[in-house]
DNA sequence: CTACGAACCTGCCTGC
DNA sequence: TGCAGGCAGGTTCGTA
């Protein structure tokens, strides 16, 4: 389901309901996801009060005054405000409950999402090494430049590296190489400055505007009142093999990289 | 270091 | 209808 702009849209869907409020109780129902959900949690979180939640790469950070509960959705995992007379279903693994009666209900079919807890959330193993977010000044294109010197390996392996940019997944590496004509399979280390100019500047605007779209809905993603996403409108080619380029008409192709899935415009993309 | 495959899991779609 | 196979928005780990 989510990259960054997903993981985006929820953390602003959820943010009014849940600021500022005392947890009533956590429900854990199943604590077999990516990692164990700790067994401390409920107590750990018994009657504190939300302060803030976050956003870093596409982990969600729920602060207290104590600590911080790390949330990954992986790639089925949903979050949602619901009330106390919405029954859970399956694969409703978690619920947060409120004061104020929401319940911040985690749902997650195949289970590659976490639920973690650190009173040290930037020094968590998870998170430490971790790249510039995307949207923020440190990633430059003399970042990303300098790390395509002597490197290989394809430019799109170069920008879902967590280590060099964080947040770009499969959908929006895609795009915003399609957007700054190169193509996935391009050898890192044959782009110019201006190239990795261009692509700084559409993995930004990529991003920015699917966050305005509320993400991107394939199949299944919901912003936290359960809408769908608008970005798929958007796409040039993520999912559109064998269709037509809707810039230049040649069809779009699918090769597989890193086990998983490329699309690009032959003609658009050289 | 890289690169590659496997692993974690469920659900949905396609083709026979 | 059923069943096998492929595919899915992510990340980590082990082996060459």
């Amino acid at each position: 389901m989510p990259e960054l702009p997903e993981v985006e849209t929820v953390k602003n869907g959820i943010q009014p309901h849940l600021i500022n409020q005392a947890i009533q109780s956590v429900t854990i129902r199943n604590k077999q996801l990516r990692w164990p959900i700790p067994d401390h949690l409920s107590n750990t979180l018994d009657g504190q009060t939300l302060n803030n939640i976050r956003r870093r790469s596409k982990y969600l950070l729920l602060d207290f005054n104590h600590g911080s509960v790390i949330i990954h959705l992986g790639m089925s995992g949903k979050l949602t405000i619901v009330n106390q007379k919405n029954t859970p279903k399956k694969h409703d693994h978690v619920d947060i409950v409120f004061d104020n009666g929401s319940i911040l209900r985690y749902n997650d079919p195949r289970r590659f999402g976490a639920i973690l807890w650190s009173t040290a959330p930037e020094q968590h193993p998870r998170l430490a090494n971790l790249g510039p977010e995307p949207l923020s000044r440190q990633f430059t294109a003399q970042h990303l430049y300098k790390h395509c010197q002597g490197k290989s390996a394809a430019i799109k392996t170069i920008i879902m590296n967590a280590k060099l940019v964080v947040g770009v997944g499969n959908i929006y590496a895609n795009e915003a190489l399609f957007r700054s004509h190169i193509r996935p399979i391009t050898a890192a280390k044959t782009l110019n400055l201006a190239q990795a100019q261009q692509l700084v500047k559409t993995i930004k605007s990529t991003l920015r505007q699917a966050i305005k779209a509320g993400g991107t809905t394939l199949k299944d993603f919901t912003q936290a009142d359960g809408n769908p996403g608008y970005f798929q409108q958007k796409l040039w080619v993520y999912g559109r093999d064998g269709e037509p380029c809707q810039n230049c008409q040649t069809t779009i192709q699918r090769i597989t990289q890193n086990q998983r899935s490329s699309f690009f415009c032959p003609t658009c993309q050289d």
